[in-house]
DNA sequence: TCTCAATGTGAGACAAATTCATAATACTAA
DNA sequence: TTAGTATTATGAATTTGTCTCACATTGAGA
């Protein structure tokens, strides 16, 4: 029936206007050619739109059922336009965050909450950085951020520094370890290793302490929850290597010791890496500045 | 932005088909006028609707909501396109009635409950005819149905028997009138005659009786309700003319006594009148059908 | 780096929509 | 009825826009 959007118009044109020549002042083109328009769509269609034994032009049955979805549709459109508008402006648009960093769920969850309520209209989603390479993804426009702790200098991508941490060193306060003040790669020869199922170079125990000295710990078992991480540490059954802000919960906690990572104090950084015409977008920025302050909170208990 | 229905069968199609070579395929098109389609379509709107550092094309955020609105708003059209051609076989359409008879209601109601259920997506109304010109507004397919029961003969206008009716006299049984066997014009000198609130042409009482023979009654009461005129008769404020089928509840109560006028028997015939064009049509059919069997049940009590 | 598959570009052909000028048709008020 | 007016229809010319063809360009993977 070759419908278009301009048929939709019009015919909502000559009901308001009530008539072709007003519609036509309306619809800025000539009476002529509305009147062509109509005829052609009313062949098309092969049933009448309107009732010509009347002078003005009236709407017939058919007609009106046009009408009707003209006037469902046509706001629609109005509607993408304006969201159009929303999207250019930064005023919405969409945030699908990889994450390489596995124990930021602790944080980024909170940080989502005060997000979602200041964009509700922007578009929010995670992807726990396992199973992909976050970066290429991220230049392929298959997500918006990336929270990584290793900055690269890649053309059109953005590294946004958020905040330091420490990774502390857990154990069970049962554990002979727990006597010392700061713990060094080769008290771990002894020791099962827990961590997240990432390879060893996105692993700050590996990249800062056991690589460099050559250390490698008695086992290695691999866990994907953080707080069942904690469960198994809080037993015995090994020790672990964690961001700050996930061990708030434990520092008081008499089951378990805490103990920073040596011999220098380590400190690491977090990024939120962002394609560089992304990162002036509204939303991005204030996602960001949440993600720097609301973190630090977590870390201080 | 100049959005056509072609621009979202464009973005549907690249999306279910996974790149712009296969869904020119699709579109029956060369790959070379989608892509210019699209571009031309991203200048327009103002924002990329795909993602070029792949290939294939891929939708940008953008390009997702324009997708959704293809997705809602394409089922539309089809549904339209079904609608007319429902339209055009007469599966759907519209009848609005218009009543020159004011007392078809008691008979129209229940045919168009019977009607309304066989054709649901028939668009129904009832207009009292008494406002405004029935047939006129017929032919100028304000309606497109008129029972009346004056035929025309009019150029596209179709005027279908439905049934015959006697137009019979009521009044109290305590009316002097009680007594006779057979009414006739000079019996109204002396009473008070209550009609619809309609014109002498359109009344039976002074069409076929009190008119040939010049009679005046003593005096008229104009009211618009059957039920109010049968409770004013029935306390012998006035008498009244009426179809037979209105009176079926009346024949058994003591109260009231009909008659029929004279001196001959006197029989009407009510028609539906419709456009010659819409006369074929299958539900105009069935509609006529109903009111041709199901009042006579009415009449028979 | 090379090759293949996919997308982009430019010029010309073609179809469709619009305009201008004018005819035909309904409505309205004497 | 009958002008007179308002409204819609028609035809030819023109403009606009879309498509195709031929070729250039670009990514992705071997």
């Amino acid at each position: 029936m070759h419908l278009e959007f301009r048929h939709l118009r019009t015919i909502r044109a000559i009901h308001q206007a009530g008539g072709l020549a007003r519609a036509a002042d309306l619809l800025n083109m000539t009476q002529s050619a509305l009147s062509h328009q109509v005829k052609g769509l009313e062949d098309q269609a092969g049933i009448e739109l309107f009732v010509r034994r009347s002078k003005p032009l009236k709407l017939s049955v058919a007609g009106v059922r046009m009408l009707k979805l003209a006037e469902r549709i046509l706001p629609e459109i109005d509607a993408l336009e304006e969201d159009f508008k929303a999207l250019k402006s930064g005023k919405t648009g969409r945030l699908h965050i990889a994450m390489e960093c596995h124990a930021c769920f602790d944080w980024l969850f909170p940080v989502l909450e005060l997000f979602r309520r200041a964009w509700p209209d922007v578009d929010v989603d995670i992807r726990a950085g396992l199973a992909f390479e976050a970066l290429p993804a991220l230049m392929r426009e298959e997500v918006d951020l990336v929270i990584s702790s290793d900055p690269v200098q890649v053309e059109g991508m953005m590294f946004n520094p958020l905040f330091d941490y420490h990774p502390m060193f857990v154990a069970a306060a049962s554990n002979p370890l727990a006597g010392k003040e700061v713990i060094v790669a080769e008290d771990f020869r002894d020791q099962m290793l827990i961590t997240y199922p990432v390879s060893r170079d996105k692993l700050d125990v590996f990249t800062e302490i056991l690589s460099p000295a050559k250390v490698e710990p008695r086992g290695l078992r691999q866990v994907e929850l953080t707080a069942v991480i904690l469960m198994l540490v809080g037993s015995n059954r090994g020790v672990s290597v964690l961001p700050d802000w996930v061990l708030r919960d434990i520092k008081s906690n008499a089951d378990y010791v805490t103990r920073p990572l040596g011999p220098g104090i380590i400190t690491k950084r977090l990024y939120a890496a962002t394609r560089v015409e992304d990162s002036l977008k509204p939303f991005m920025a204030h996602f960001m500045k949440l993600a720097r302050s609301e973190p630090v909170k977590l870390q201080r208990g």
